[in-house]
DNA sequence: TATTGTTATACTCTATAACTATA
DNA sequence: TATAGTTATAGAGTATAACAATA
């Protein structure tokens, strides 16, 4: 059980590293972004698998699945497979066309991570991925559902700039 | 120096950390959302600065900033004070009612990680930070440049979907 | 001319809600 | 009625480019 300020700057540091998960971001090629290698990324692993486990991989709605398979579907790295056994479900498979596209996209973040992280020993690195992850795990699954309920809102507030009137030039 | 399979693994972890993220930000206040309260916390740790600095902390463009401190300015949590000695320049100055709002943010995110890490201990969560910090810092000044080229987009491809014609009911 | 900051625009990511098809 | 998936819509995050003011 850890204090109080640690926790705040587990938190600044979860945000900084942000900063480290948009650098990656930005050496993927344009018609496969973010979220697409991710996707490749777990039925690479994991093998093929139906929307709703993959949505639960990514932990994110299924709706953010649903456009993401299609994305990729329509670019040919990804099949959707008739389920035998439920004709409401659909097996999503990774074709060869998107295994070669994800060994393009690991050549890439290994290339600039090898730059970045040159003075890294392998047992450090090593580390780092064995504390991330169960990070990861003691979230559980962590998806958005109804039961969690937000602060109100303050009292409105008028969006205002303040050196260019809002409508001085409309 | 690590190997490809390691900086593999640590690319699917940094994405998996994502889904921590994105359940953190679900606790925040709507009207605080999730860069907001990166913002507040920097001005808090760093103290005053000028936008060109706040944004080179954020590791993000200065016109994201820029956003993001007019939606804190209008709510009162953050000042954009004159620079005597220059001119263009405005200092950012973390108000009263901003630090209420941080210690509200800082009330929830450390409950939630009081839940979720019950089981870490203190040395833990301490290596967890102090590789997530090094990490960051690796990483160095990681923010958009003109030099860096993405790879050409592959043939156009027509978004299709599975089951619906696209303007069927147009 | 170079720098600081703002704004307009666009694209990705994510969520909620409404909907269709199947169980 | 409940579940699997799709689509429409909306909001936050981020980037590029055009712009204004000052150095």
């Amino acid at each position: 059980m850890a204090g109080q300020a640690q926790y705040e700057e587990l938190v600044r540091q979860l945000s900084a590293v942000g900063a480290v998960r948009r650098d990656l971001a930005r050496i993927m090629p344009p018609d496969c972004p973010a979220g697409s290698g991710a996707v490749l990324t777990i039925l690479d692993v994991h093998g093929d698998m139906r929307m709703s486990k993959l949505a639960e991989h990514l932990a994110v709605d299924l709706s953010v699945t649903s456009r993401q398979v299609a994305h990729l579907v329509a670019r040919g790295w990804i099949e959707r497979l008739p389920d035998p056994v439920d004709k409401r479900s659909r097996i999503l498979h990774l074709t060869p066309a998107g295994l070669d596209r994800l060994d393009d996209l690991f050549r890439r973040t290994t290339q600039l991570l090898a730059e970045r992280l040159s003075d890294w020993s392998d047992d450090e690195v090593g580390q780092l991925i064995h504390l991330m992850s169960r990070l990861r795990e003691s979230f559980g699954d962590c998806r958005p559902h109804p039961g969690r309920v937000h602060a109100p809102a303050d009292a409105p507030v008028i969006e205002e700039t303040t050196r260019t009137p809002a409508n001085a030039h409309t």
